[in-house]
DNA sequence: TTTAGCACTCATCGTTCCGGAGTGCTAAAG
DNA sequence: CTTTAGCACTCCGGAACGATGAGTGCTAAA
């Protein structure tokens, strides 16, 4: 079942031609491109092996090779060569990366625009928390009988605060006993013991004293809930258009509205720098005949990023890798150096 | 000038036939659609008038007509009745606002989506700042000696807060004599009387006191000019793909890529509930043959958000714009009753 | 095993050729 | 003066046709 090093290369050849052309390759386009000399009428044979193989796909029985998912996957395992990044590449990535740090989720917007402008394909972009998030420590700022701040700082170091409208009117002296108790009974566990906790403490404390208690930990909870939801934003989705398999006004609808409307099925990658998944290797149907390429990049905290490229099956492996990876390196060292002490936080 | 009720009726048929089919309009098929009896020659001749007034266009001599930009305007300023919602679209409406209040622009997201899915047509979300944002009151909570929580309550009555990775090591009383100095010195006052009040208190401060004060300032600065960004959500350009005249990938990818990366160029609206923009009445080059309908909606607090939606020229006007109007005014009345007391916050 | 040769297939593209929808004009009728 | 029937004319769109050419599989010779 092994390639003999000529139909490997090619193999090479046909995935080669029709990514960059996106039309069916012909046995005389391969002998003219080939190193070693052999006539049109050999390559033919050739490829009529490799069709029976699985590997190459006729749309009509008088046109040329197409490489099927099985034959992208070969070259992919085998026969790609991994590329590195020209000068003038690893000069746009970084130039891309001057990105000015806001909020989280408008970084993320700007980073996937950023490579999809660089790899020609629409991206998506979403973030992982590796530990469960907890609040690490509660205070609250009076600021009138009515209301009051709740300052969390979450085990992330990040620091979310908002103004609780009491429901009922508070003494000053109230406050502290309440932090207090926020401080010793709801700090460093999970959102779902906090909910226990509320109910273990209800009948320990005065029921006044309890309505404030459980105002401050719902919201605590929310925030958690909030900071814990995965958030996937996509970008470059009209690159598509360019595409000659998105021509047709009815694919590419599909595959947008996939992206617009369904992006939590958008694959996501659990361990290694990168996956590549190819046409049918995709579970969603949406994305039976694209492939799509993610890679993860550390954000500090206890946070993963993911970034993925979605492409027709013809995409251009070899260059998308390596400008995604070298994408998600500059990821990981901007985050790097950007994140430890400054950065925002929410609510 | 005037046009004769005769003319404005058919104006009108052509109008809206040309809307529900996006094919020319014959005379045939008007006379046929007319309330009064006429022939179709009699309408030939009410045609043949109305495009040299310039209401009508020809695509080519042998087809029927179409409305022209003025023919549009007209009929949206004197013909289009002033439709009301069904039950049934006020009830979508309502159901589609019932928006899991999270963050704001994660809010805009789903709000433009529901209008979009509502009105089959691309849509764009933004707010703007009746007045401008200022502190009202900064706090500073100690967690050690090199870092604090500094909490900020805006005029707008949202809190922000951050970890602030202190520069030199701070004594635990010099934090209240801080915070005193922001709260009599900075609070209040605009973005740019900020930088200058640090200026002018620089010599009257000892040093060290005033590298934590500038610190503090420069955050809250930044946090205030990056609530003063307008951002720009789209939602639903994959519709545009549905519209016949989107069926060109070219036409529809210029537009998508503009919804993308020219937001900020959309159109706003200046005063006033709602706004109609027909084809080349439209500034912006690529929005020279669409449509747009903007209204607002009151957010509560100085803001003031803007919804809009974008489509062919053949956009259906009196629905899209009694649904957006309805949408508008549920944003106004969600807004309404979710915010004062409650809402979230930012860093 | 390779290759030249050849007959065959089939998508694509330009041409041509209707059919039909729609027009403008004319002339008669109201 | 306005409306309408009638008619010749225009022109788009689709079907039918054929030529072109890229590409194939097979055969037979090298």
């Amino acid at each position: 079942m092994e390639l003999t090093e000529r139909k490997r290369q090619i193999l090479k050849v046909v995935v080669e031609d029709h990514i960059r052309t996106a039309e069916p390759v012909g046995s005389k386009t391969i002998a003219a491109e080939m190193t070693g000399k052999v006539s049109s009428a050999t390559i033919r044979n050739e490829l009529a092996d490799l069709t029976e193989m699985g590997y190459l796909e006729q749309p009509h029985t008088s046109a040329g090779r197409v490489p099927s998912p099985k034959g992208y996957r070969f070259y992919v395992n085998e026969l790609m060569e991994r590329q590195s990044l020209s000068e003038d590449e690893t000069e746009r990535i970084n130039e891309s990366l001057q990105l000015r740090g806001g909020e989280m989720d408008r970084m993320m917007t700007q980073a996937g625009k950023a490579l999809s402008s660089i790899v020609n394909y629409p991206t998506y972009m979403t973030t992982t928390r590796k530990r469960k998030l907890t609040v690490r420590r509660f205070d609250l700022l009076p600021v009138d009988g009515g209301s009051c701040i709740v300052v969390m700082m979450m085990s992330s170091n990040r620091v979310k605060s908002q103004l609780l409208q009491l429901q009922l009117q508070v003494e000053q002296d109230q406050l502290p006993a309440l932090v207090n108790l926020l401080n010793t009974h709801f700090v460093n566990i999970s959102l779902d013991d906090m909910n226990q906790r509320l109910m273990s403490v209800a009948d320990q404390i005065p029921p006044q004293l309890f309505l404030l208690l459980s105002q401050a930990v719902n919201y605590a909870v929310e925030a958690l809930e909030e900071a814990d939801k995965r958030e996937i934003v996509t970008a470059g989705a009209s690159q598509l258009l360019k595409l000659p398999e998105f021509r047709d006004a009815d694919k590419a609808h599909d595959l947008m509205s996939f992206l617009a409307d369904s992006k939590e099925s958008l694959p996501v990658l659990d361990d290694g720098p990168m996956k590549i998944l190819i046409g049918p290797e995709n579970v969603d149907e949406a994305l039976k005949d694209t492939s799509v390429i993610i890679a993860s990049y550390d954000i500090g905290d206890d946070m993963r990023g993911l970034i993925g490229v979605v492409g027709p099956t013809r995409m251009d492996y070899a260059t998308v890798a390596a400008r995604l990876s070298g994408f998600a390196e500059g990821l990981t060292r901007m985050f790097g150096k950007n994140l430890p002490p400054k950065e925002d936080t929410q609510s």
